[in-house]
RNA sequence: GGGCGCAUAGCUCAGCGGGAGAGCGCCCGCUUCACACGCGGGAGGUCCCUGGUUCGAUCCCAGGUGUGCCCA
């Protein structure tokens, strides 16, 4: 074996032989006809691998490995998400750079750019999670965009349409001028912004005087239908019923009342824009409110503005402005700094806008979803993350699942001269209703997420009834990010249960956010963006999975990269304690041969760990698996047991050796799942490997050494005692032969003296006869803490008295 | 504005009803034939604040403060 492990040189090999021989494929080294099936959640067909999939790919390794070494059908189904606005984004972008557009080149050409697009730089993350070492079936990725996965989708609309939940309808929605699509609220991001608050008066219709309205965007005045103010503000009780006239348009119109209007907002009175406004919009539908929109797709004053046609929207808010002046009804201009929504992707204004959309409606299948989680038939883990799901499902709006956009899955929808609408795959040769040849298909695509909702079932090959599916579904855990429980993880329970009759897994972890080392959300505009893959360059893979399941205790965690080197740390301790029973063990064989109270004291502890990091594993506390995991291997197998067994090892004493490879054996299993490449490494070395660990069997429970668990503690208080103050405490037999080999009293100095250790004891006396000496403690406290003071007590005497204090 | 976290050693975090812990950093001592990515030891904490429950609270409850994340 090399002296020291250098991961850059080891990993690689791994992943390229696990890969190529099969064993990341489902099924790979099965022994139980249990399957154990995990998607991985489609990342971004354009993106790259960041700290979040790192995370997640490997705690979801780690459940994968785990299974799969305990004989479960594993499969890890990987894939991408087409991603609609932001790949098209990206591809406009290089359109615009050329000097040309895709309104220019047209719909055909800017699809076939897309694909040629994702060919020269597309699907890599599959590649880097490849060196994180995540054990994906990799031959099966699947892309939302392949011909079978658009079927999938067409028929998952068909069949939302004969429901009768699809439904076109005007509403507001998040417009971005710059894609000119609808975009989903998750992709609206609220920046901070400095904005001015105008203060506008509405006069009157009976001519008795005014009413002041706030607005940032005077632009909207013209679209006014209604001032509202709330049910309980005595200001403006009078108002209520009366009429005023909207500035610049002249137009009369109603003052109501409505609870959600904000008395502490501006004024108390808000102008109501139904056309421009979510709030207002919601308004409008409570009180029959006519929506006008005077603002057009591209941005710019629609024809319904009049005289300020064809203006932006600065130019329009400034004549508003200088209307309001000229007019006098102009109150004041006051600075305001407040949140903007703006596109993800662009960072374009975005603009409320009502525009006709196709809506699922939600009621009805949300129902067998929401009984799912109620009866927990899916769990979603951390607990409170359980009722965060139920509220949302409970609360879930329509949803708007058409975009206007090219990338992406287009409409089974198609119109005839006559107006009628067709719904059907595959594309119907006639309309429906009047039977007309000329049908139109609706330009629309699909929100991403439509698709994303099929993920489960649509990559074992649904609508088809394969073999796939029947065997991996429904499948166990889903892992992902919070923010992704109401678009994607609560649709993919509704729509498993609708479409395959059950619900797709049981167990949703929702999985920390790594923020940066500053406490704060990463960003790359401030740089504090950590780049998994430079991590692994300086780490390993194994030290970036161990640290990132170390630090994942917790909703948000900041990135330490001090866990990262303790993992790498963890890795070398394991590699060099290898060397030493391999350097000493040539020709033996594992083994299971204790003949000495360090080696049944290994095996005791190795199964307790096993037995703690199980149950750990087996709720999701990756962090605390981990932490057990790090102590077993340098507390006690490095520095009792290695250091107890290193006599007998360097007589290459038989029974000593064959144990030695043994307890290295399942120390090596129960490392694999979250350190597989040093632990694979290290295996390949261990006489007589048939099989590779990553398929090797987990360790049984094996209560053989149970007795022997604490075996050591009267040595390990030896030694404490002795270091810290050079006393000798009194042992025999074994015990003095253990202490004498791992602690060498004859060589080793002790740092302090028997006076601070009797100190120290003296203070343990006191504080536990204090505890002893009161009444209500030993009446109240149940008797075995009572009898364990009791003990405790007795120790502490018997050590002082050994040492003549 | 709503929801959810977090507040414990210089730093990053475990512990969550009966003796304050780990890793890193710092100090001291170790060329111990697996390992200096190491070994042994040490210093360093009103366990955020105020109340409450309890024989007993870092841990449970209530309120507060600070801080962050998610969603509006």
């Amino acid at each position: 074996m090399q002296p020291s492990y250098r991961p850059e040189g080891v990993e690689p090999r791994w992943q390229e032989t696990w890969e190529a021989e099969g064993l990341y494929r489902a099924g790979a080294g099965r022994r139980l006809d249990e399957t154990f099936v995990i998607c991985v959640p489609p990342p971004n067909v354009t993106g790259a691998l960041h700290m979040g999939h790192a995370l997640n790919g490997a705690l979801q390794d780690v459940l994968v490995r785990w299974h799969r070494m305990r004989g479960f059908d594993t499969l890890w189904q990987p894939g991408y998400d087409h991603a609609g606005i932001s790949t098209q984004n990206v591809v406009e972008r290089q359109l615009l750079a050329e000097g040309t557009s895709r309104k220019e080149i047209g719909r055909e050409a800017f699809v076939e750019r897309v694909w040629r697009h994702l060919e020269e730089t597309g699907r890599t993350i599959m590649s880097q999670y490849r060196r994180l070492g995540a054990s994906l079936a990799y031959e099966r990725e699947r892309f939302t965009m392949d011909d079978a996965y658009v079927e999938a989708v067409m028929r998952f609309f068909v069949h939302v349409w004969d429901r009768g939940w699809m439904y076109r309808a005007n509403r507001i929605v998040n417009w971005c001028p710059f894609h000119e699509t609808a975009i989903s609220d998750l992709e609206v991001v609220h920046e901070p912004m400095d904005d001015t608050l105008v203060y506008a008066r509405y006069p009157f219709a009976d001519g008795s005087g005014a009413m002041t309205v706030a607005t940032v965007r005077p632009a909207t005045i013209l679209a006014d239908v209604a001032v509202a103010v709330h049910p309980e503000d005595e200001r403006y009780r009078g108002a209520v019923g009366k009429e005023v006239v909207v500035p610049f348009v002249e137009r009369r119109v109603p003052v109501v009342v409505d609870e959600l209007v904000d008395p502490e907002f501006g004024t108390g009175a808000l102008k109501i824009t139904p056309g421009h406004d979510a709030t207002d919009f919601e308004i409008g539908r409570r009180h029959d409110l006519t929506e006008l929109t005077v603002i057009g797709p591209d941005g710019r004053m629609n024809e319904e503005a009049g005289e300020l046609a064809g203006r932006t929207q600065e130019e329009a808010d400034a004549a508003v402005v200088s209307w309001l002046e000229e007019h006098g009804q102009l109150e004041r201009i006051e600075s305001y700094r407040h949140n903007v929504g703006t596109c993800e992707r662009c960072h374009a204004r975005i603009e409320p806008l009502i525009s006709l959309q196709w809506w699922c409606a939600t009621e009805e299948p949300r129902k067998p979803a929401l009984e799912a989680l109620r009866e927990r038939r899916v769990r979603y883990h951390p607990e409170s993350q359980h009722a965060f799901a139920i509220r949302s499902l409970e609360e879930i709006p329509d949803w708007n699942v058409s975009r206007q956009l090219w990338w992406g899955h287009q409409l089974p929808i198609w119109y005839c001269p006559d107006g009628h609408t067709t719904c059907a795959w595959p594309p119907p040769e006639a309309c429906a209703e009047c039977g007309s040849g000329e049908l139109v298909r609706d330009p629309d695509v699909l929100d991403t997420w439509f698709s994303s909702a099929l993920w489960p079932f649509a990559t074992l090959g649904w609508p088809e009834d394969t073999e796939d599916l029947r065997r991996y579904y429904p499948g166990d855990v889903d892992s992902t990010a919070r923010e992704i429980i109401r678009l994607w993880v609560n649709r993919m329970i509704w729509t498993g249960l609708e479409l395959v009759g059950d619900v797709p897994f049981t167990d949703v972890i929702i999985h920390s956010t790594v923020l940066a080392p500053d406490g704060r959300r990463m960003s790359k505009s401030l740089g504090t963006g950590m780049d998994p893959l430079e991590l692994i360059d300086a780490h390993g893979a194994d030290a970036l999975r161990y640290g990132l399941l170390k630090m994942s205790s917790t909703q948000d965690v900041r990135f330490a990269e001090g866990m990262v080197e303790e993992g790498r740390k963890l890795a070398t301790k394991l590699w060099n304690v290898a060397r030493l029973v391999l350097m000493n063990a040539e020709g033996a064989e594992p083994e299971i041969r204790p003949q000495s109270v360090e080696e049944r004291w290994i095996l005791a502890r190795l199964d307790a760990a096993r037995a703690e990091v199980e149950e750990a594993w087996a709720r999701f506390d990756f962090a605390a698996a981990v932490k057990t995991l790090f102590s077993l291997t340098f507390d006690d197998f490095c520095d009792w047991y290695a250091e107890a067994a290193k006599p007998r090892l360097y007589e290459r004493d038989d029974d000593a050796t064959a144990t030695a490879l043994a307890a290295l054996e399942r120390l090596l299993a129960l490392l694999h799942p979250v350190m597989p490449h040093v632990t694979e490494e290290i295996w390949t070395q261990l006489p007589a490997r048939e099989t590779r660990l990553i398929v090797a069997p987990w360790p049984e429970p094996d209560g053989r050494f149970a007795a022997d668990a604490g075996a050591l503690e009267r040595v390990q208080d030896a030694a404490a005692i002795f270091r810290r103050s050079g006393v000798l405490a009194e042992l025999e037999g074994e015990e003095r032969r253990l202490f004498e080999t791992v602690v060498r009293p004859d060589r080793v100095r002790a740092n302090g003296n028997a006076a601070d250790e009797i100190a120290r004891l003296r203070t343990e006396v006191a504080r536990s006869e204090g505890m002893l000496g009161n009444e209500r403690f030993v009446a109240n406290a149940p008797p075995e803490v009572v009898e364990g003071e009791r003990e405790k007590l007795r120790r502490y005497r018997r050590e002082l008295d050994a040492l003549g204090g």
